[in-house]
DNA sequence: CTAGCTCAGTTGGTTAGAGCAGCTGACTCT
DNA sequence: AGAGTCAGCTGCTCTAACCAACTGAGCTAG
């Protein structure tokens, strides 16, 4: 018989339960202070390993940030590490002589193309500014040849936050971050940045006008250049 | 000057760094078996602790798998771990009084009604007939009162296999996933099982028709009538 | 008196070694 | 030949010690 003993294992199983229980008990905000290491260990009763082990799972999935000789807190709740699954997930598919990089693309298209048209013609003017502000910095970028990647993010972002929902700009953030990631990691073909600013600019000018077909019609474009330079990469290279 | 001695320092850091660079450089796929604790520790010149915690935050995001008493494997790449945090960030956000829940019940209406109107008179008959037998199963479950969440699932998961595009039908159903644990956990308000089915019927015979239009309409009504619901639940119970 | 340093105390990071627990497969006894 | 057992792999947990990053109190030099 080995039926008893069950309380005493499967410790590490629910250690992260009852910290994220904890976490949600106490009402404790992004950026609050846990709990030390060595009052976890007394709270929950485990070993500081254990503890330990727990503490860096839930920081893998974002739930708490570990400060080396400061203190663990509350995450940021980001998606940070989903970012790190997706572009693992990716690479990992793309040696693998999987069209990995192209889903996750497409991922993005539908996505995005799913919100632009219900975005068209519903940003406030300061919104519709600040692209302007965005498309013209892009093509002062372009003219000096540097790379135009974090004014394309911003693009992106400053364009889904008129959704008014916090999460869905963030879920989009972290395609576009996995995309990217994974894109200068493997497949370094730079597109033509006028190219790019030239589909911005058409982005925005349909948002502006409220023609929502037309605006799907420029970020499926937009996608649709991105698509054909991805498949001239042949799946693995090395 | 404390310069010197970073090469030792950091382990932790870059040893999952190291371990999923193993994973991608011998190409191995799901499911095949990692190197031991031991051999670990040896191929990566850290202690048994160190490498247990690179595993266990590797697990946490589904990069890994561990087995007890039976080894390590390269995991599922599933979407599980986003899940955990999507829903764990969730429920605390509930907790803290914002309204996290809607939030994400409009990522999932965001994303969907974007997906539906390019699905709609694409299916092949074989989709539509399983969607249809899935709907009757729908209706024989409602009938019987009982609670028909796997069914509901399914529906929408096979709705979007349509797509071609596996990342796309694994996302839809991490977000289904993470906003089904979550209702259940707070806000334990089981729709009419019957309007479900009849919502269901319509995206489905809107779909089959070709109608975009209709079929967009249709999942909008659906999710409403969730958002609806969910809207009367205060935010913070106790 | 202030600017800067040093140093002790806090926190997390790493290592070592021992024993526990789940699974497999070969070996033995019936 | 079949069932039970045991040795050996695997990962799991614990203890104890030391290393490294940060903070703040207190001291020293200007």
């Amino acid at each position: 018989m080995r039926t008893a003993g069950y309380a005493l294992a499967m410790a590490a199983r629910d250690l992260q339960e009852r910290i994220k229980k904890l976490i949600v008990d106490r009402r404790l905000p992004s950026g609050a202070p846990l709990p030390t290491e060595p009052e976890l260990m007394r709270l929950l009763g485990a070993s500081r390993n254990s503890v330990r082990e727990a503490l860096k799972a839930l920081q893998a999935m974002g739930i708490v940030e570990i400060r080396h000789g400061f203190g663990t807190y509350v995450g940021p709740m980001s998606f940070a590490p989903m970012i790190e699954g997706l572009a693992f997930r990716t690479v990992a598919g793309h040696y693998r002589g999987e069209d990995s990089l192209l889903q996750l693309l497409e991922l993005r298209e539908a996505v995005e193309t799913g919100l632009v048209s219900r975005l068209a013609g519903r940003l406030p003017e300061a919104d519709l500014a600040e692209l302007d502000a965005l498309v013209d910095r892009m093509e002062r970028e372009a003219a000096e040849g540097g790379g135009l990647a974090e004014t394309d993010r911003a693009f992106h972002a400053t364009l889904y936050r008129g959704l008014d929902n916090v999460l869905l700009g963030e879920v989009l953030e972290a395609f576009w971050d996995a995309f990217h990631r994974v894109r200068c990691d493997l497949a370094a073909t730079p597109q033509d940045p006028r190219v790019t600013c030239r589909q911005h600019r058409e982005i925005l000018d349909a948002v502006r006008s409220g023609d929502s077909l037309r605006a799907e019609r420029a970020i499926r474009e937009h996608f649709g250049n991105l698509r054909a330079r991805l498949s001239h990469t042949p799946t693995a290279a090395s």
